[in-house]
DNA sequence: ATACAATATATCATAATGTGATATATCAGG
DNA sequence: CCTGATATATCACATTATGATATATTGTAT
């Protein structure tokens, strides 16, 4: 994943949840509830991903005390990467309106 | 696909430049555009995308009576896919926002 | 204590999606 | 009639996503 692209749907999804400190089944079910269940994340795709933010330095292990929960949030540089892309997508949006308008 | 999936980015690019009607060529330059480069599709995704576009009846070919430019426009089910995909995309980059909020 | 459901992480094999490279054809201007 | 820009198309491959499955922990009801 080069630095400049837009981020999957998946990711942002994820990173959006990991802008706060979570656990990967936190993650999954804030994302269910927030989209009234139009987006599912399953397991083998969070943990999938979930790996790879890690191997980005886009997320980092917040804290495992816990002996069933893996808590991780963003780094720095995965809060840069996310705010640029909420911009790309909002103007992205704006243009699927604008485009959609009726000019009558 | 199934009806009530999210679309993925491409698609919903893709199919926001065709709610006025355009042809391929002309899609991938406005998203270029629009995008300030950051968004980049080329021909190969292009039109494998638009000949699913096609298979689901999202899109249909409006003009191509010019020798080079087929014309294709949104349907009126792909506007309706569209437009909800922009409510869901909304809500999404709301609870990113929201979540990346400090509140201290 | 024990059984059970819910919570939680993880991986595999496969499916779905996206893309660089390449090919072909048309058109506009010199 | 040559050249560069425009335009569509496809192949083989890479990337990304996911259903199915496995394993372990925790809370709670019996």
């Amino acid at each position: 994943m080069k630095n400049n692209d837009q981020l999957t749907d998946s990711m942002f999804h994820i990173m959006s949840a990991l802008a706060k400190p979570r656990h990967g089944y936190a993650v999954m079910s804030l994302i269910e509830e927030a989209s009234h269940g139009m987006i599912k994340i399953g397991p083998a795709s969070m943990y999938t991903i979930i790996k790879k933010l890690l191997q980005n330095e886009w997320i980092f292990l917040y804290d495992d005390s816990d002996s069933r929960r893996k808590i991780y949030t963003l780094t720095d540089l995965g809060r840069s990467i996310l705010l640029k892309d909420v911009e790309l997508r909002k103007r992205m949006i704006s243009l699927a309106e604008k485009e959609m308008e009726e000019l009558e």
